[in-house]
DNA sequence: GCACCGAACTTTACACTGTCAATTACACGG
DNA sequence: CCGTGTAATTGACAGTGTAAAGTTCGGTGC
């Protein structure tokens, strides 16, 4: 607010993130731009070169935006998760991770795939993201190494989220089963609610 | 070979998708430009429109020659592994899939997100490198159902790869394990080398 | 042999992108 | 009230994709 009628923008940096991820989810990746940003930020085109180096930079914030939300929205859901069930639990979480992907699919390939800068604030806030899977996996991990077990929950997750939104879907559309089911299969052997 | 002086090409689609390619492997994604693979080929910038739909149409066409060398990499790599141990088996294809993905980081990115046209053939093509993994998964399976476990590996992979090349690397690059690690981990329950 | 036609390619032009240099408007400390 | 520096503007440039018009050539009908 605030930020009178003066040529300076008050915090343009905040802005400019915010228009971003709006453009992003609005047009998907292309539809963003330095000079849209900027647009739609109210300030003239070269103005973020004031705020962020280059495009890339740009790119880095909105990533690290984009981390943030993502822990958010996982520790929210987690939270949500009544029962102390483990299972449910690291379903939440995951459940919650791909739901992530689903709502917001171009700011999570941004995140993912189109970041280059990896700042350390950057790094920072996509280990806390892994930290929340880390934390629900442990109480399945059983007797495996609890690193390869959170690599591989965490890998078989990105995986299925990746391969969902890519194009030349490898699989055909309806057979490809639940998230839930392929969780089950990683984690059975110790947990053995089988229903 | 051949195609005289005259100022047709001969065969230029073919010319445009191999100095694509080339772009793409030798300076990463965004060094792939339809002018600069025009200007490879030989041709003035707006050529490459007779024999694309644009720059989409080049990418997906780029992609499709991408999967035909992904199948043809993992075919190889399941021919030369001598071993009939199952595991050994499927693990020859997703080491494949592994290697690929590393020794060819911008095309396998193309392939998998930043193609937007499908043409049927593409599709096709991708379909046909699943069916090298699915093959090899079948013995692997027992008794749970084949479609779920299938796609439980090929997440599993693809998963790993991508979080592999992603940037800000969610967790640290040391404590990564290994491929075979994860994989065991999803087949165990049945096979039990155990070793 | 020759005119013609259509496909392959070139030339030209345009809107849009990121980035840089020079310039202006403004808040603030002396 | 005057500098000073930060935040923004304007203008320019090279490069991008794409569309339209022009050119060159291989082949076909006559």
């Amino acid at each position: 607010m605030a930020a009178a009628k003066t040529h300076h923008h008050g915090n343009l940096r905040e802005a400019l993130v915010e228009a971003g991820i709006a453009l992003l989810s609005e047009g998907g990746p292309g539809a963003l731009t330095l000079r849209k940003a900027a647009a739609r930020a109210g300030v003239s085109h070269a103005a973020p070169a004031h705020h962020f180096d280059g495009l890339p930079g740009l790119l880095a914030e909105i990533a690290l935006r984009g981390f943030e939300m993502f822990h958010a929205h996982l520790d929210q859901r987690c939270r949500a998760e009544t029962s102390d069930d483990p299972f449910a639990q690291l379903m939440a979480a995951n459940s919650a991770y791909v739901e992530f992907a689903r709502c917001h699919r171009a700011l999570f390939q941004l995140m993912f795939v189109e970041v280059e800068h990896s700042t350390p604030p950057l790094r920072l806030a996509a280990v806390r993201c892994y930290g929340v899977l880390q934390e629900k996996c442990r109480p399945l991990c059983g007797d495996r190494d609890p690193a390869a077990f959170e690599s591989a929950v965490w890998a078989l997750t990105h995986g299925y989220v990746a391969l969902g939104m890519a194009e030349p879907r490898p699989n055909a559309p309806a057979q490809v089963p639940s998230y839930e089911t392929l969780l089950r299969m990683l984690v059975r052997p110790e947990g053995e609610p089988a229903r």
